[in-house]
DNA sequence: AGAGGTGGTCTCAAAAAGAGACCAGCACTA
DNA sequence: TAGTGCTGGTCTCTTTTTGAGACCACCTCT
């Protein structure tokens, strides 16, 4: 099987020439995500830290939901109907705990809690969301993949 | 408690003037995660299926080690202590099955297995590259949020 | 009085991850 | 020739994480 064309797209389309930006040029991909510093154990790493915070099942979701407008805590239930409020508790409270969350308690009869994303969380978006722009113009070719190599191992 | 000055650092210092690029404001972030055309139900979103996939504990990482060089299994299982010969093969399998690792194996005696990245999987590096990034940038950002959430929450 | 909405916590079952033994095949050494 | 080590795995068992769903106090409206 010969070198399949790359039919995928790229993110910027214009002005990113190509995957490698200047900057991620300037080391090691590798030294970046030991980030330095660690006394060369990869095991305990800033940069392994905080995408650990990120990789949960819901977290992404719901900095997405987050990014768009502040939610209360019923409506996001609502608004990502296949997730447990145990679960919504829990990623919520560890977003929060990470910094990208601000949660605030209004004292309505019954008291209402409404979260949104602090100045630290929507620059981390501005990250994931090249993330989340990729999947989008690529889940595609991924799917394919995917059915490519099922079809291919059985 | 007054709104924080933002200490934290962008990722693009110069060009990009805030979180929200030009496209991040097309339309809403929620219904780029929906990825449109999805009948409603946020469940089965397609760009939901693709992050899951990249969201392992160790998935990102061995991205970002393939994205340096190729390397063989046991290579990756040195250059990653703290991995699970089972957990390397799986995450290692999955991101083959997604199309963003090759695996090649090697005639000789014993056999060697060398893996690298595909077109696919260099550009979606590209973009979970600018998470690390923001990571890298960030830690400690983030840790004093951790730090400040406990000392008040207990 | 009863139903419904608020944001949770608690318990228990299911799924995922981690630890480590085991395997075949070959090369090198004693 | 028998041991030792390296290759890339798989298999089993235990621990951790996640999911499903009951339960809770409080208030409002009917």
């Amino acid at each position: 099987m010969a070198v399949k064309k790359a039919v995928f797209r790229e993110v910027g389309t214009a002005r990113e020439p190509a995957v490698d930006s200047t900057i991620v040029n300037l080391r090691s991909k590798l030294e970046i995500y030991k980030s330095l510093s660690d006394g060369g154990n990869i095991a305990d790493c800033p940069v392994r830290d905080v995408i650990q915070g990120l990789n949960g099942k819901w977290s992404s979701l719901l900095m997405a939901a987050l990014a768009e407008q502040p939610y209360r805590f019923g409506e996001l239930r609502r608004l990502v109907p296949d997730i447990s409020q145990r679960m919504l508790t829990q990623t919520l409270h560890d977003l929060q705990r990470d910094g990208y969350v601000h949660r605030e308690v209004f004292p309505t009869k019954p008291p209402s809690v409404e979260y949104s994303l602090t100045d630290l969380g929507r620059s981390m978006f501005g990250a994931l969301h090249q993330l989340i722009l990729w999947a989008e113009l690529n889940h595609d070719a991924v799917r394919d993949a995917r059915a490519g190599f099922d079809a291919a191992q059985g």
